[in-house]
RNA sequence: GCGCCCGUAGCUCAGUUGGAUAGAGUGUCGGCCUCCGAAGCCGAAGGUCGCAGGUUCGAAUCCUGCCGGGCGCACCA
């Protein structure tokens, strides 16, 4: 519909005067208050410069220049010089059976015809279980890529993970300490070992000689205290198995995992180098190989190999661009945490020196702000090292999956949020998560009722011009901008745009069933009605799949 | 010091890319179950959109400068 009141703008605008450009779409939006009709647009006031005229007369001439069209009922002069549409009665209710009829597909489009687009997400390092802000990472990033399934993509998840770096050789460490019985508040603890309780349970599966599987491998504890690389290789994986166990129970599932181990021993990072050399952007100074990453942007140029001969890490993580390039992703999200932005610069730089046709916002970035918890009135500080954080699993068992994933997501990512955990458990009963599963289960008992009441529903006994009432008017209306809700929340890297959405559709839902009976004995009403119900439960249904939230019949 | 993000009702947050009278939840106060689920609904109160300028028909939104909070500024990852 809204794609309708544009071209009908754009067809009169060039008919009424051809030397103007309309080649964008004209601005046109959902209109706030129902007196302004349901889509208006502001094509009149940003002519007027170059028409040189009065707003409100060039509304009258595009007006007058519109193309009849049945959809439409009538349109308005009104304002400053808005151009306000009200649609035909019988095309408004038609959004009900587009629901009906899309069923699991409505709100879905071909915007994305099947382009191949990467969304990274999660990637922590294999030294300890998810933190909340890797959680705030899982529910953002998984949601957007439903968002892109949802608009024509063809998707993919990605983790990528050191499983070789400096932490890895700490964490290799720290378990060995263990499997030696050392504790961290022996002298012998290693400097920056990690001290949490979990390093003592790695060490112990590895002295039991347990085989975990993660990812693709499976690796059996060597049970040799002595053995570090063993020690390394059986921790990563028995680490990486408690993250795929958490994000399972996120319902976080990722296509590839990728390992930086690998960009060394395939010859990426090797390769990456010699081409950024041969390009002509690298310099050697104080026996190191610099990037001069300053002509891309950056502000200050990066060493890529240290006086002492290694890498550091922002040469694999370009190689590690490269091979997603490569492999045919011509649109790619990177979905971390806030702390990492510095690297946003610098791998874009190193793409921009290659030379190979990048793009030079290439990749996307969506950052997570910090994730505060609070616990018994007191900030909880994210360590790591001391292993006293709240972990993805505590939410998940102290909140449930469905309000974890649903809080998460439903803030926007740029702002810092404040998860309160006592809040969230004591008052589990007052989520907005809630409210919008009992519209829905509200709506599963009344067909419940009808079933019981021996009634049938049948939508073409239903007479829709009967929908006439207020609460219909707005729930009719809220269902059929879901497809622009979810075109934009995909665009605008937009997750909270859905849950917020999900919450009005909720209320409009809640108010209409206080304020009508759907089971009357006007065959034609109430078949009309429970044909606006079952379409509302439809959407209710659609849009939690995006946040992937469960929509329980009964609760 | 430099860079990025944030500042909207007591609290937690939205705000359709510059639009019309700034909105929800929660909390407070007052109503609604003989009726499809009261995990719900209806109403009231609550605002200098951090501050000050600027841009224009029009600014919470864009620009500049301050103030406040967070995160980064390694030959760590």
């Amino acid at each position: 519909m809204k794609r309708l009141v544009q071209d009908l703008l754009a067809d009169a605008v060039t008919r009424a005067w051809p030397d103007i450009d309309t080649a964008d779409a004209p601005h046109v939006e959902r209109t706030r208050d129902a007196a302004h009709g349901d889509f208006a647009s502001n094509i009149a006031m940003t002519l007027t410069k170059t028409l040189r005229r009065n707003p409100r007369e060039i509304a009258q001439t595009i007006i007058d220049t519109l193309t009849e069209d049945e959809r439409i009922d009538r349109v308005e002069i009104a304002g400053p010089g808005f151009i306000n549409f009200f649609l035909a009665p019988a095309a408004f209710r038609a959004a009900i059976d587009d629901v009906l009829a899309a069923g699991t597909a409505y709100g879905q489009s071909d915007t994305g015809a099947g382009q191949k687009i990467m969304i990274e997400f999660v990637s922590a390092n294999p030294t300890g279980p998810l933190h909340v802000g890797h959680g705030r990472g899982a529910a953002v990033g998984d949601c957007l890529a439903r968002l892109f399934e949802a608009t024509g993509f063809e998707v993919t998840r990605e983790f990528y993970y050191n499983d070789a770096g400096a932490q890895i050789a700490n964490l290799a460490v720290s378990v060995q300490a263990r499997a030696k019985g050392i504790t961290p508040e022996d002298d012998a603890w290693p400097a920056d070992g990690y001290r949490g309780d979990y390093i003592a349970d790695v060490a112990a599966a590895y002295l039991a000689g347990e085989t975990v599987a993660a990812d693709d491998r499976e690796v059996t504890g060597a049970a040799d205290a002595d053995n570090l690389d063993a020690i390394r290789e059986f921790a990563v994986a028995y680490l990486r198995r408690e993250q795929d166990a958490d994000l399972k129970a996120f319902a976080v599932d990722f296509d590839v995992y990728s390992l930086e181990s690998a960009l060394y021993s395939e010859g990426r990072v090797e390769r990456t180098v010699e081409a950024l050399v041969a390009a002509g952007h690298t310099y050697e100074a104080d026996g190191a190989l610099w990037l001069k990453t300053t002509d891309f942007g950056d502000d200050k140029d990066r060493v890529m190999r240290k006086a002492e001969g290694g890498y550091t890490y922002f040469v694999p993580d370009v190689a590690y661009h490269v091979a997603k390039w490569e492999r045919g992703y011509t649109r790619a999200i990177n979905e971390q945490g806030a702390d990492h932005h510095g690297t946003i610069a610098r791998v874009r730089a190193g793409l921009q020196a290659l030379a190979i046709g990048i793009p030079e916002g290439w990749p996307d970035y969506v950052l997570h702000q910090m994730v505060t918890v609070m616990r018994g009135g007191e900030e909880v500080k994210l360590s790591k090292r001391a292993g006293s954080y709240v972990t993805l699993r505590d939410l998940i068992d102290e909140v449930g999956r469905d309000a974890t994933r649903y809080f998460l997501a439903a803030r926007k990512p740029d702002s810092q949020q404040t998860f309160d955990i006592d809040l969230a458990r004591s008052q589990s009963e007052e989520n907005p998560v809630y409210y919008i599963q009992y519209a829905h289960a509200r709506i599963c008992s009344v067909l419940g009722q009808l079933q019981e009441r021996g009634l049938d529903y049948s939508r073409e006994a239903a007479d829709l011009a009967r929908l006439d009432s207020p609460h219909e008017q707005r729930l009719i209306t809220a269902i059929s901008r879901y497809p622009e809700l979810v075109e934009s929340a995909a665009a605008d890297f937009a997750p909270q745009a859905v849950a917020h959405y999900l919450r009005d559709l909720a209320d409009a839902f809640h108010s209409y069933y206080n304020a009508q009976q759907f089971l009357v004995d006007d065959a034609a009403l109430r078949n009309a009605r429970l044909a606006l119900v079952f379409a509302t439960r439809q959407v209710l249904v659609n849009g939690l799949k995006l946040l992937g939230v469960s929509a329980p019949e009964q609760m």
